[in-house]
DNA sequence: GTGGTCTAGACCACA
DNA sequence: GTGGTCTAGACCACG
């Protein structure tokens, strides 16, 4: 698991950083369990503020993706299963990309082709 | 086409605006041709300052959404048709959102259903 | 000699008229002596308003292309030959273009074979 | 890399901003990596507010020419090539001052010529 | 310390 | 009356 930044990018690193994990789950490269680097080790690894990797590993926590504990560090620790708040979550941040698809002529089997595309990218591991 | 802001939201105001008439366009209430209120108008109907209106109205210009002439001031002016760039850009969107999805469960088809349905709230019009 | 104005455009509507004049004057549409419309026939035959073809025409004037006087209204009257001051606006013109091109990577070649195709675009005609 | 402003002149402040470093990055006083000066500080060093200097650094941004992030502040980095869409812009800055020149009886050496002048004014950096 | 966002004013060019 | 530019402040997120 190699997470490279892009310092270039107008994203925020801490959400390079958490991404980059959260995609690493989603292809099956981190399963539970899994230990991440310590926040120390992946901060000077990558060349940034002990704080930022710290904030990221926090979003993660708070998303249910991993835990962190003294003994053991950070490790992947996957809450699976949505509720109602994650489709309104999911609902309010794909809406406006969805409306400027649209405005731009895209229709919704293209729409969903792309979508697809970007699913099976991840391995399309689907847990059935 | 009322715009509301949401004074609380982590989103930025000019961007809160921008997404709001963009959904106004894919929702079909926007057309061609329509104009929008000024700067100021808008700027104190929501209260909020002029220059944040015209942020969001810049970069509707440069997204090919909206046209601008010291005359009428801003109007719609759809430029459909995307190219590579502006797919490249939808899939660096769309990449994390699935990727959260996936880690979360979420499997292919209930992943397309629900872009489906917020598809469809825009009145599924797909070629005009 | 049609005027053609874009609305849409970011470049000031009697700039427009004033560069398409210039071009109609450029590939030999408009020979001296010509006569251009009226004031204020040419602002409503191109639904403008009239103090902004003045504005053109008083350009047009300054820049020595054209002639007005009450009996003739405005005729073409080129007072050929360029001075020094001349070369240098040319050069102030010109030089953020060109270093555009250069930080973007064209060569002297590609540049003046732009040029060449947008000087013989206008007939090429030389006067000699 | 001394930026001087003419608060005279009819071009905006932000713009002499831009085009001076344009010129630098041609001229290859400005390479790759060499860091400008923060947004502040340069408003600071020639006299005027924040925001005219952040305009143009962000329209820097955007023609692909420096790159921003919050811990080095800007910097250049350069993406060289150009596209159909750049050259059709070079077209339309270039057509009217080429007309001019015709209409002052300019022939095509001479504007050549200029353009030549230009360019290696700039170095003659053609490759790197 | 960096840029990003926002406010409340002002003046100007264009139409 | 419209947007465009500019100033002089302020607060915030990121690092």
């Amino acid at each position: 698991m190699f997470i490279k930044i892009d310092f270039t990018s107008d994203m925020p690193i801490y959400e390079q950083i958490k991404n980059q994990i959260i995609e690493g789950i989603a292809r099956g490269e981190l399963q539970n369990g899994d230990s991440l680097p310590s926040i120390r080790d992946l901060a000077s690894e990558i060349g940034v503020n002990m704080h930022t990797v710290a904030k990221a590993y926090n979003e993660l926590k708070d998303m249910g993706l991993i835990a962190v504990n003294k003994k053991h560090g950070a490790y992947i620790a996957v809450s699976k299963g949505y509720d109602k708040e994650f489709l309104n979550e999911m609902m309010e941040e794909l809406t406006p990309i969805v409306a400027k698809a649209i405005c731009k002529g895209m229709n919704k089997n293209e729409l969903i082709r792309l979508i697809e595309t970007i699913f099976d990218s991840f391995g399309g591991r689907e847990d059935e």
